[in-house]
RNA sequence: GCCGAAAUAGCUCAGUAGGUAGAGCAACUGUUUCGUAAUCAGUAGGUCAUAGGUUUGAUUCCUACUUUCGGCUCCA
């Protein structure tokens, strides 16, 4: 306020991670060199050590106090008839639900950490006021501690660590959102892709190939085209046919289950794909791996008979629960997403199919004790849905995993099974993506992992390093070899360097096994090799090395 | 898309109040043959993101555009 005079403020709430003050400054923006000088200003009101005081108010009272802050009057407005508070420190007051520190003085210890737009409720119509983002802290230490856990999670950035270990590039020519997935990326996803299609199979699931490319009817018979078309890429014409990029597979997979008559018998019938998607997302929100717009979806449909619902959508949460401990995930949480009663323009109108929907889906979490929370308005169009969330090194929170209820689609491609009583009926589908997409998975699990990747994800397993080539150079890659031949990633560094730098060089690569072969190693006729981050050598027969490793990897042991 | 910021060697960054640029690491050459996180020395490497404009002269100032980053909105 007394650096600029004419600022309104919104509100300034506190949240998880420190606080934030929406002001409208009318047209000034905030500008990097700012922040220092507000902060400056902030100090000297704290030394300043004035104390904070509650007033209460009436309505109208509230209302002529803030008469020409056209936000304070909205907000009085929307209030009943009760006592408004407002907190004075000084020459500024603001309306605050509180309860407030005592004095000033007690806030010494903040920094402002950034700052940026932001839209007048959250709507991209209104105007944009400006945001200061900062952090408060009791003590000096406590504010040292928080700076130093911000730095710490620049280095766990799946960008910074994709780049340092080449997962994957971009290019401007290639465009935003569309990422190039290097050699060591793509062994990261192969496994991953040849991991989950081995569960899925083992689970009855059926894999189909369908293409990325489709006519604007088959959305328009999905009611994709109505309700999705803003994420899609524009329409491309050719001859007399309006084709687009497809934004997700259920169209395709939908026509693939038409493609024959099915029993009663043969439900749960469960089509699988690992579809690549494409999505048009705003230029501001792609994010390395995590955010694009061409995607690979971990996708199935599940087509089952009512009476099926509840324990194929039991089996899809026990296939997330079976998939995140394999990944060692322990941080996530269950969103179940619901319609919005009062938004009928997005949802089907159908009372009685969303409570009864809405309903299997508690009952099923419920029965498996999970906790979950409930979302008001986050549903698909076509139905209820369970996310899986998680939060990234950086604080973004991201849906991986969702399972979601559909009662629409099997209407809109008319999908029937015979019945037991020889009528046709209607199946219900399950969509679901465990791995959500590969591309935004690997982005937190190399976030999760800080690129120390389990044995078997890591791009290279075992390097191997003689001591010195002129000895041991033979017997090195008669080692390669047999490790090449059992199937694991092994590469031998046979440069002109020192032990020392091969080695550091290996640690750097974040390789899980380093073998180092030298004069005892070849008259032992052994191996000694170390582990990633550990100090000490092992020696070994190369036998028994291959026997654990091999458990390590089958076992998908972090370590 | 909106508000802000940034773009210099393969990577991390310095620099020029306007006179066409430097360091470390990586690479290459030589040196060292050395048992667990960097042997030493030299060489090479840049249209200073792109396109215009101002200027005697632009990497530096201005405009546009592209990409990236921090948020907002939106989502797997």
């Amino acid at each position: 306020k007394h650096l600029y005079p004419n600022a309104k403020f919104w509100v300034g709430p506190v949240i998880e991670e420190g606080f934030y003050y929406d002001i409208d400054l009318d047209d000034k923006v905030i500008k990097e060199d700012d922040l220092p000088i507000i902060e400056k200003e902030m100090k000297k009101i704290s030394k300043d050590g004035k104390n904070i005081i509650r007033h209460e108010l009436t309505k109208e009272e509230a209302l002529n106090i803030f008469k020409d802050d056209e936000y304070k009057l909205e907000l009085i407005n929307k209030m009943d008839d009760c006592i408004i508070s407002c907190y004075a420190q000084g020459d500024f007051t603001d309306l605050c639900r509180g309860p407030h520190v005592e004095t000033v003085k007690e806030l010494k210890y903040f920094k402002l950490l950034k700052f940026s737009g932001a839209y007048y409720k959250g709507d991209a119509k209104n105007k944009m006021l400006q945001r200061i983002y900062g952090v408060c802290f009791e003590n000096e230490e406590d504010l040292k501690q928080h700076l130093d856990m911000l730095e710490d999670a620049k280095q766990r950035d799946h960008r910074k660590i994709g780049k340092d270990l080449e997962i994957y590039m971009t290019h401007e020519l290639v465009g935003p959102g569309f990422p190039l997935w290097l050699p060591n990326g793509s062994v990261i996803r192969r496994q991953l892709e040849n991991y989950i299609l081995d569960k899925e199979i083992k689970l009855g699931y059926q894999h189909v190939y369908t293409p990325c490319i489709a006519t604007t009817e088959l959305y328009k018979t999905s009611g994709h085209w109505d309700h999705y078309q803003e994420n899609m890429f524009p329409i491309m014409k050719i001859d007399e046919e309006e084709l687009v990029l497809r934004p997700m597979n259920c169209p395709h997979h939908m026509l693939i289950y038409k493609n024959q008559l099915h029993s009663y018998r043969d439900l749960p019938i469960r089509i699988g794909e690992l579809g690549a998607d494409f999505r048009y997302e705003s230029s501001g929100a792609v994010c390395g791996l995590e955010r694009v717009r061409a995607m690979c979806q971990n996708d199935a449909h599940l087509f089952v008979r009512p009476d099926q619902i509840e324990d194929e959508f039991a089996k899809v949460v026990k296939l997330i629960l079976d998939v995140y401990s394999d990944f060692n995930m322990k941080k996530y949480k269950f969103r179940l997403s619901l319609r919005d009663k009062n938004d009928t323009l997005k949802y089907f109108s159908d009372d009685e199919m969303w409570d009864k929907a809405e309903e299997k889906l508690r009952k099923v979490l419920n029965d498996l004790k999970l906790p979950y929370y409930e979302a008001i308005g986050e549903a698909a169009f076509y139905g209820p849905k369970l996310d899986v969330e998680v939060k990234t090194a950086i604080g973004h929170e991201i849906t991986l995993s969702t399972c979601q209820l559909d009662f629409l689609l099997p209407e809109k491609f008319d999908l029937t099974y015979i019945d037991k009583d020889a009528t046709k009926k209607r199946p219900v589908v399950i969509h679901r993506a465990i791995l959500g997409t590969l591309d935004r998975f690997t982005a937190f699990l190399l976030e999760e992992t800080k690129g120390i990747l389990p044995v078997w994800l890591a791009p290279i397993q075992i390097n191997i390093i003689p001591v010195n080539n002129e000895y041991h150079l033979e017997y090195s890659r008669e080692i390669k070899k047999l490790l090449f031949e059992k199937g694991f990633r092994v590469e031998i560094d046979a440069r002109e360097e020192k032990l020392g730098y091969r080695m550091r060089d290996s640690q750097t690569k974040k390789i899980p096994y380093t073998i180092i072969i030298g004069d005892k190693e070849k008259e032992a006729k052994q191996i000694s090799y170390r582990h990633f981050g550990v100090q000490d050598t092992v020696n070994m027969d190369i036998v028994n090395f291959i026997d654990m490793v091999n458990y390590v990897i089958t076992n998908k042991e972090i370590k």
